[in-house]
DNA sequence: CACCATGTTCCTTG
DNA sequence: CCAAGGAACATGGT
């Protein structure tokens, strides 16, 4: 059997969508939860401190060998490991967040490194290693970031009544709203789009002039499109030995022949002049807050 | 080779 | 002081 456990998320670039948002992350929290619970860290290798930021490097080393990881859990798009250290009361909190283009798994000890692996966690027969092309993704025993986080989308406090205060008197396109991690928790840009699309609502409409039924189609559609990434990424095995070309966006599958089954799942991110698959008219694409925003300009009025 | 993509943070502007 | 807009970060693909 395969000892590799890797959530792949493709280094993006061009238009490829490669960015985890809440369901990539709480489809890797919950393998991680697998398989890292009992696990004791023999030594840390920061071999990018940048990542740990604000934490030093030496503070990281210090706190995480010898602790034994309890719990891994998901908070928007950060994983929040709790860890067990001996002699000590209480528990020692890591948060990590993969940026744009961070992975997290599992490979045979000593086996060669990633180029850009950040930080690997030896843990006897295997490493646990966090890799990151472009480091903007961390791994630190600062968690003061979750604090100033909204509600999260899936759960109760995310209510149509909450949704529509936090969109309060704002005139700024919901579609940067929504960016917003303090408004709800966890969306990024290609859920985002997906989710306006699916509540019909035009991405430039400024947040205080949804009608209220707006506000509850595009709170449900965010449910509906976060819930579906998350139910189509558990089918998926990560057990395997993911290297080379081989590794694609596990929501655009790690199977060759899921890949175009996950790409399906996308109406109108990436698909610029392409059918609405509504209406047929071309998708548009313009630019927002400086990101890319895919919209059925007929659909989304 | 210059430019683009991206989440978050930080800085500037209004 | 707050809201909103934009740059910076870092790298690789086009």
């Amino acid at each position: 059997s395969n000892f590799i456990l890797k959530l792949n998320l493709r280094s993006g670039g061009g238009n490829m969508a490669g960015v985890p948002e809440l369901p990539e992350v709480e489809v890797l929290a919950r393998h991680l939860a697998r398989v890292l619970p009992g696990r004791t860290i023999r030594s840390v290798e920061v071999r990018r401190a940048r990542v740990a930021r604000p934490t030093p490097e030496a503070e990281l080393q210090a706190v995480l060998a010898g602790a034994t990881f309890q719990t891994i859990t998901r908070r928007a798009k950060y994983l929040v490991f709790t860890l067990r250290r001996r002699g000590r009361e209480g528990a020692a909190t890591l948060v990590g967040h993969l940026g744009m283009t961070g992975r997290m798994y599992l490979q045979r000890a000593r086996a060669p490194l990633a180029r850009h692996a950040a930080v690997v966690l030896r843990l006897g027969k295997e490493d646990f290693v966090f890799e990151d092309t472009r480091y903007f993704g961390r791994l630190t025993l600062d968690d003061s970031v979750l604090g100033a986080l909204g509600p999260e989308p899936l759960s109760d406090a995310f209510s149509v009544e909450a949704f529509a205060a936090a969109l309060g008197r704002s005139s700024q396109a919901i579609k940067v709203r929504l960016l917003d991690q303090s408004l709800v928790a966890g969306v990024g840009n290609i859920y985002a789009c997906e989710a306006l699309f699916r509540a019909g609502v035009s991405p430039r409409r400024a947040a205080k002039r949804l009608t209220a039924a707006q506000v509850r189609a595009l709170r449900d559609a965010i449910r509906e499109v976060l819930e579906e990434a998350i139910a189509c990424g558990s089918t998926i095995p990560l057990d395997w030995p993911g290297s080379g070309r081989r590794d694609g966006l596990f929501y655009y599958g790690t199977a060759p022949e899921a890949s175009e089954f996950y790409e399906e799942r996308l109406r109108v991110y990436d698909r610029e002049d392409q059918p609405c698959v509504a209406c047929e008219t071309p998708v548009r694409r313009m630019v927002q807050a400086a990101r890319s925003t895919f919209f059925c300009p007929k659909c989304q009025r």
